[in-house]
DNA sequence: TCCTCATTTCGCCATATATCGAAGTGTATA
DNA sequence: TATACACTTCGATATATGGCGAAATGAGGA
């Protein structure tokens, strides 16, 4: 039940959704994760620990960077059943859609230019 | 993405998802509930909006009853994904097999009696 | 019609959560 | 070693949510 609710709680946030969805082309940065959302660092650091604790991402640190992704065949069912339903759920939304477009924008700019941004 | 969190959110409490795993075998009254929860029946009354907002019940009036159930073939798949996704999550939870047996064992109680227990 | 009773709505309180800015942590680089 | 920087943790605040009891609603039955 508490790793249930753990997924559940983890998805009942619009934030937390689109971070998820962004993760589906590959693995991100925070900064690119903060620069998506136009959150506080602080904020998209206590949504990353949520969705962490739910085991619906997964982390990679690299010097000062954070990379984050899905997780892999090795997640608990539950997990990546979940990950399976918030795809089909959301495939026609506008607001996912949406990101995808800007997140392309997105990675084809400089990851140190992006990161220096929230100082 | 709206309809989306409405079942994350309605799923990411506790009481909810009990009250979803009791209608897995059929249709409940409200009292039943109540019983099972043991919470006050404008606090079930609160939790069945939700539930129902989010379209993973439908209710059914009956004079002074109110009958409570899973939707049918009908429902958007997203909501059917996720109770055939809550269903597989909590297939080992003991919280959920105890309820089973505690409904039961409720079920063979008489409604009348049952619903005057809580005025 | 009036009463009973199952349920809902409302008002209140306590707790949880989303957000921010400031301060802290840890890593790379000058 | 000292600084810069990416990220996290902490403390504060505002809003959201779960819970209750009291009052309202609505359907049967006396």
């Amino acid at each position: 039940m508490r790793d249930c609710l753990n997924i559940t709680k983890a998805l009942s946030d619009e934030s937390r959704v689109r971070i998820v969805m962004f993760l589906r082309d590959g693995e991100l940065c925070a900064c690119q994760i903060i620069e998506m959302l136009e959150l506080a660092p602080s904020t998209i650091s206590r949504h990353m620990a949520v969705l962490l604790q739910a085991g619906l991402v997964e982390c990679r640190k690299c010097g000062k960077w954070h990379y984050y992704r899905l997780p892999g065949t090795g997640a608990p069912a539950p997990v990546q059943n979940a990950l399976v339903w918030l795809e089909s759920a959301l495939a026609q939304s506008p607001v996912i859609s949406a990101d995808g477009k800007r997140l392309k924008a997105l990675l084809k700019r400089d990851l140190k230019t992006l990161c220096a941004r929230h100082k």
